[in-house]
DNA sequence: TAAAAAACATACTACCTAGTATTTTATTAC
DNA sequence: GTAATAAAATACTAGGTAGTATGTTTTTTA
């Protein structure tokens, strides 16, 4: 048994190298052989684990991106407490803590959207299945909202759970090309204003 | 005379076939030499009138990816008219109208900004030109719509521009995952409901 | 403990990459 | 018409790329 474990280990490094790698670099920049120099192990290595780089691709989708975005933007939208303050303290919180390092190279599934999103359904499966996640747990807890009253209930929760991912989606790009926060600012004020629309 | 003709029309043919591959492969997926396959000329001819592969990355910026922005996307806000009807008219009828391909491939600028717009700060800020021009057109619709009575006084012309704008590009990535296009009406849904709102 | 299998290393192939050096062809200026 | 110059072609370099073939070491199984 404890082949398995050492094996789990391996591919668990080469995963969290490439990710590292895929975010700070893109994807397409990233060579396996770059990936095996983080990880201090070789080509076989990486050849025994995986069958080859979409399957690596679709490992650090399906794990390490999916994991992130669930933590920082699904997990605290189950939380209990009011819908409205739930998501401004998940939309405009989540930003306000990211690193330079994270402000500098945006969203990691919104890069992989952009980059390779258009090129292998097997991406766009494994991306989109994220995304839905993202928006099942909106509109759970718009729908709360609105039973609870704390939302107001002629809104279509669908459209604005679109419209919220689509705009953070935007916002984290667009902040790529600038070296302040003065634009994530203007966003975080257009954000409020319009969660302020869907109250009761 | 004619030489500078026939220089002229060599580059501006590099240029066309290097924004249609970046849009459909990619910038990094674009070789130099692919660019010139497609123009039927060679490498000599590509590094006689372009230095590297960046300067043509940025002479696409700020001639085809702007030129496609201002268009389509920014023209359209200087027009006569109720101030909240063209923003209407810009986000939803644009959407509305994209081909296939441009919804299969998204958003050339978004592309470009999630691709390289964390590499160089050349591209950053050709990037950012094209953003704040969009910006400033969309900040000054806004303001003459709330001198015009057509839109609130109280909002935040920049913040309800950027959040516009950041919702847009987010949406044209999003769609790249997806293969018709519920996901965009129910954006466009999200988007009425926000405009509505800043009607006064 | 010996055979089998898994984990990993080494060495290699075939091809693509940006960029350069050099030559040929077309155009312009005198 | 000829020298100079611009446009473009050809040939090349040095290094990176994904993936394969094969060998070695470690672990498991019988």
């Amino acid at each position: 048994m404890e082949q398995k474990q050492k094996s789990e280990f391996t591919k668990q490094l080469i995963l969290e190298e490439s990710f590292r790698l895929f975010y700070s670099n893109g994807f397409k920049s990233t060579s396996v052989d770059k990936v095996m120099l983080a990880t201090k192990l070789t080509k076989g290595a990486f050849y025994h684990h995986y069958k080859n780089k979409q399957e690596l691709g679709l490992a650090v989708i399906t794990t390490k991106v999916k994991e992130r975005v669930y933590d920082g933007m699904v997990a605290p939208l189950y939380q209990p407490g009011n819908a409205l303050d739930i998501l401004k303290a998940t939309f405009i919180d989540r930003l306000k803590s990211f690193s330079i390092h994270e402000k500098k190279h945006g969203c990691p599934m919104n890069n992989l959207i952009n980059e390779i999103g258009d090129e292998e359904i097997a991406y766009q499966i494994a991306l989109k299945k994220i995304i839905e996640e993202w928006q099942a747990a909106l509109i759970f807890l718009i729908d709360r909202g609105k039973l609870e009253k704390s939302i107001q209930q002629n809104i279509e929760s669908k459209a604005v759970a679109i419209y919220l991912i689509s705009a953070f989606e935007g916002i984290r790009g667009i902040r790529k090309l600038y070296q302040d926060d003065a634009i994530l600012e203007a966003y975080i004020s257009g954000l409020s204003f319009y969660l302020q629309k869907l109250e009761v």
